[in-house]
DNA sequence: TCAGCGATTAACT
DNA sequence: GTTAATCGCTGAA
């Protein structure tokens, strides 16, 4: 793999969080764990948009030891744990002082199935191997000591390949697991690649 | 200090 | 469709 397909930092310093979340569906994210390397294609992502966002940690400006990470510079990793089992992988974008960031809900295995598969003791190949975030998390060897992780170095992180969707194979809907949020759950912030197996839940298109 | 809960999943009925 | 598993974070006391 060229060095040179991997995202430069300026990628994640785009303001949009929204565009951001589109524009890395097709992105591969890798992870080099203990030397071995796995890697997946984004299909599925969900924006947080900062302070206005009910759903996003950092609602209403809130500045806590675990949302402190969405306050830098975009081009980190924001890894925390839900419900007690689950660590879910974030993409940390924008400027400075603006808490965006962009869950990577799933993806399509590429490199290292074998290892993926170990870690999530799976006997055969099935498409919820790598669907939604815990699952994706857990394939690619992401755990709480990744959180804060510059995503230009060598443990995570995420190139392009050249690999492009058409504008209708990108679909657009509400959150899940947002509920919370009252009337942001509705917002039609995640984006994800129709008909794509490795797609969580609804996939209708 | 501590009760309540969550950007979920898998295994049930 | 329902629910157990499971623990760090948050906000209130």
């Amino acid at each position: 793999m060229p060095d040179n397909r991997k995202l430069p930092a300026d990628f994640y310093l785009n303001n949009n969080v929204i565009k951001l979340a589109v524009s890395l569906l097709g992105k591969v994210l890798y992870t080099k764990i203990n030397e071995q390397i796995t890697a997946g294609i984004i299909v599925e992502t969900e924006a947080y948009n900062g302070v206005t966002d009910k759903a996003s940690h950092a609602y209403g400006g809130r500045r806590t030891n675990r949302t402190e990470i969405m306050y830098g510079a975009g081009g980190v990793s924001y890894v925390y744990l839900c419900y007690g089992m689950h660590c879910l992988f974030n993409v940390v974008t924008s400027g400075p002082g603006e808490p965006h960031a962009v869950l990577v809900r799933g993806i399509e295995p590429l490199e290292g199935l074998e290892l993926m598969m170990g870690r999530r003791k799976a006997l055969v190949h099935k498409p919820n191997l790598t669907a939604g975030p815990g699952s994706a998390a857990k394939a690619l060897g992401i755990d709480r000591l990744l959180n804060g992780q510059d995503l230009t170095g060598d443990h995570i992180w995420i190139e392009d390949h050249g690999i492009r969707y058409a504008e209708n194979q990108i679909v657009s809907g509400p959150r899940i697991g947002v509920d919370y949020a009252g009337e942001d759950a509705l917002l039609p912030w995640r984006f994800y690649v129709r008909g794509n197996p490795y797609v969580s839940k609804p996939n209708k298109g």
